[in-house]
DNA sequence: TAGTGGTCTAGACCACGGA
DNA sequence: CCGTGGTCTAGACCACTAT
């Protein structure tokens, strides 16, 4: 059963998204949704507090609030795992393990993930049966049993760990800048070696907060790009200087 | 006067950062916490949901709140203004208009920017003394004024805007994905052509809603990057696929 | 000045997790 | 089972916007 709030919030999206509140228009005050919806104000406050994070509206005080985008806003799990973007995004999809073996963990490896042996696999993936994706994930030793027990071509490892083991990748945390292509991506994404890629490495965990997983994700430039709205009070992206004394070194096989 | 969950929030995310609740760890319970500050449960959340909107902590129904990171926020401002963020980064800075002129907006720049004259400026960007960003913006109309106002070597048009004009940018649309370096970029930037590049594309408004600028940014592969957390439940950013069948025209000045 | 959102209180009940 | 966070209510006062 939905909470009181998130219906609230669902009538109001649908009605941003319909066009009754149009971009640039202003919402019903919230005495007024509390009214029409037989609920109390700090409930509906929860309902468009949902509606700001998501960067549909804006809000100052004394002043009513205010549309600003209609866009359809995407759930975590779309963010953490490809297969579950692309089919929440109606692409036509697919996916190949290229390489998979197990080896110790690196000091680097083992302070994010845990040590023991990890387990190191190179994925490709596909969009509408074009290469876009090459993807390098190092698993943490606790969870490379159950990975190892998919099959090479399984659409969402993501999905997959849920349903095998009730493993529930809960909170990430992404970097996202531009790499050359090495000679390893090239040969995948069929590009010229040095052409530009988006890259997103991250770090999943649990619920607990417990590692499971370190990836670097390289996307064919092109082929898909990040979008962040956001607003003064909310932060949900940062952006980092490289520190070049530091090794960038962390390759994981070749590339 | 800050307000009293912005205390708690503080006196909580500083206990993270010094490491009296270390990375793994439980934060006390919000009955405990409200007693401890004599708040009510209410303010006590209100704080909570503040570290979790910054990724700083995760919660589950029924478990105590667990500590996730300890990296610091940052704001809006420095997502929005490469002055900003890099004075807040303690980093040594510098920017130069390279040129800059009006011309009548194109249609697709009328839909987000509004009509009339807009104006059009390129500056480099430098970071600890190096070339790492080209800005190629495009400033609304109504703005177009202010910024002509400014030396060309402001070092925050946003900051001088705000100061001129009371200007405030209030919420930005980013789009970020990878290309790779025209024969301009690769010029101001002091890198081949072809080579990789982290481009931010962004739209801002003011309080209202009314568009001020839109921007293509491209930074130097391995200068900078940008850092997501997330969880089940926040929405922070959005992947989207590249619609190959749009022009991918857009093109400001030669690039 | 009237309306609006921002903050805060003091209760209540429920769903879930862990011992 | 108890403790915890998730939801919800009904009020209150304040700061700010718009007129």
């Amino acid at each position: 059963m939905a909470a009181r709030y998130e219906l609230i919030a669902d009538d109001l999206r649908e009605g941003i998204i319909s066009g009754a509140y149009p971009v640039g228009s202003q919402l019903p005050s919230e005495a007024e949704l509390a009214r029409r919806h037989g609920a109390a104000r700090g409930t509906v406050r929860q309902a468009v507090a949902v509606l700001a994070a998501e960067g549909l509206v804006g809000s100052r005080q004394g002043a009513r609030r205010i549309v600003l985008g209609a866009a359809r806003s995407q759930s975590f799990a779309e963010l953490h795992s490809f297969a579950q973007w692309a089919r929440a995004g109606g692409h036509r999809f697919g996916g190949q393990v290229i390489e998979q073996r197990r080896r110790p963990a690196s000091s680097a490896e083992s302070a994010r993930l845990g040590g023991g042996e990890v387990l190191e696999v190179l994925r490709l993936r596909t969009l509408e049966g074009e290469p876009v994706l090459v993807e390098r994930t190092v698993y943490a030793a606790w969870v490379a049993p159950a990975v190892e027990a998919l099959p090479g071509d399984c659409e969402s490892v993501t999905q997959a760990l849920y349903d095998a083991a009730g493993l529930v990748c809960a909170y990430g945390e992404h970097l996202i800048d531009a790499v050359a292509a090495g000679a390893q991506d090239a040969r995948l994404l069929g590009v010229r070696r040095g052409s530009p890629l988006l890259r997103q490495r991250r770090t999943t965990t649990t619920h607990e907060g417990r590692p499971v997983e370190s990836s670097d994700d390289r996307y064919r430039a092109g082929s898909v790009a990040f979008s962040i709205r956001n607003s003064i009070g909310a932060n949900p992206l940062v952006r980092q200087a490289i520190d070049l004394r530091s090794a960038s070194g962390e390759h994981m096989f070749e590339s």
